[in-house]
DNA sequence: GTCTATATATTGATAGAC
DNA sequence: GTCTATCAATATATAGAC
């Protein structure tokens, strides 16, 4: 058995118990959840997931991470991938907007729950967070020196963009009537609207 | 004593209460304070809460609820005041604004913490929340008809915008570089870009 | 109307049988 | 690696003295 496969994510019950306490973490809120609902969820005993996880503040740094990591991979793959900023920037706007909108439920736990961890924990994250900005400031001010953007303050605007993005995982219900196509297209154009890009054709 | 004085949220050991559950509530979550905690910050015994208030959930529905109506009255006031859709959406945005970054303690707690409340509680306050659209849904459709905006979808718009402002009470701290001031100048510029409205001079 | 003391339930986490 | 049983701490809320 490799060194991977020994490690607590990398087993199918560790892997269940992460995404029963996703689950229960985005309806409830960490500190509203127990470790028996995690559990009740995993179809297990509250014991079992001591074997799989050190604690309940584990869980939600484990998910926190991997899912902020998972999103700076994704915006960085898009952001490469286009030739204008106008291009990078809707592509990265495409990628950031589908994590938010498809991956809601996983989404409310990486970006609400962040309070929850501990101090370290929280700076880990926050790491990621920074590196999510500076993606997007780039693109934004790459735009500005072409002069496809009009754009006063590319840090303001970039973290308007970010917030914008990340709201749609407080608000968005997949049971109402959008589609999470829906939403993700007007996210990408209010998007190029806001940083003053020229109309999509 | 008149009727009013003699309402809890009327005496001055009751607003110490709230006050001080806002700023726990805001600071660790609903769930992650407890009546200790409150009491603590309220500079009073445990048991002194509940001489005033009911319990832990009506504390946070009081909140939730007097922070709804206020914010609703006070883009009622902007929006009447206002001669052309655009002056009307700007000094909403100027107002919604102004309330998530001055009062982000508070907004906090009124816009992330919903969820802890019970069913009945919650729809309560829902039905707020519904006015709040509506009075941005209608400016932005007034736009429309006048020409003064370019907008497909309204409802999609309104929410994008009550989106932006919300979410500056999640990530707004007064300790970084920018003031209330400035955070609420880019909102309402970037709400008029939103909406497509003419630059302004 | 404030306090101390406490009732009662639930919490995160562990012990030990299998 | 799963379970049942349980520990110790903490939760919300109340009782009763002053």
């Amino acid at each position: 058995m490799t060194q991977e496969k020994r490690s607590a994510a990398a087993t199918a019950a560790a892997a269940r118990i992460l995404d029963a306490a996703t689950a229960a973490f985005a309806e409830l809120g960490f500190h509203g959840t127990s470790t028996r609902d995690i559990a009740a969820r995993a179809g297990m005993s509250p014991a079992a997931i001591y074997v799989h996880h050190r604690s309940k503040e584990e869980l939600l740094y484990t998910i926190s991470l991997s899912g902020h990591r998972r999103v700076l991979d994704a915006i960085r793959e898009a952001s490469a991938a286009g030739i204008t900023p106008t291009d990078r920037l809707e592509r990265v706007a495409h990628s950031f907007g589908t994590w938010h909108a498809e991956g809601h439920v996983r989404a409310r736990v990486v970006d609400y729950e962040m309070g929850a961890l501990t101090a370290a924990h929280q700076e880990d994250v926050a790491a990621v967070r920074r590196d999510i900005g500076t993606v997007h400031r780039s693109i934004i001010e790459a735009g500005v020196a072409t002069g496809e953007f009009a754009v006063a303050d590319p840090s303001m605007t970039s973290v308007s963009i970010i917030s914008l993005g990340v709201d749609i995982a407080r608000w968005y219900r997949p049971e109402k009537a959008w589609t999470t196509a829906q939403v993700v297209a007007h996210y990408r154009d209010t998007v190029l609207r806001i940083v003053g890009a020229a109309p999509r054709s």
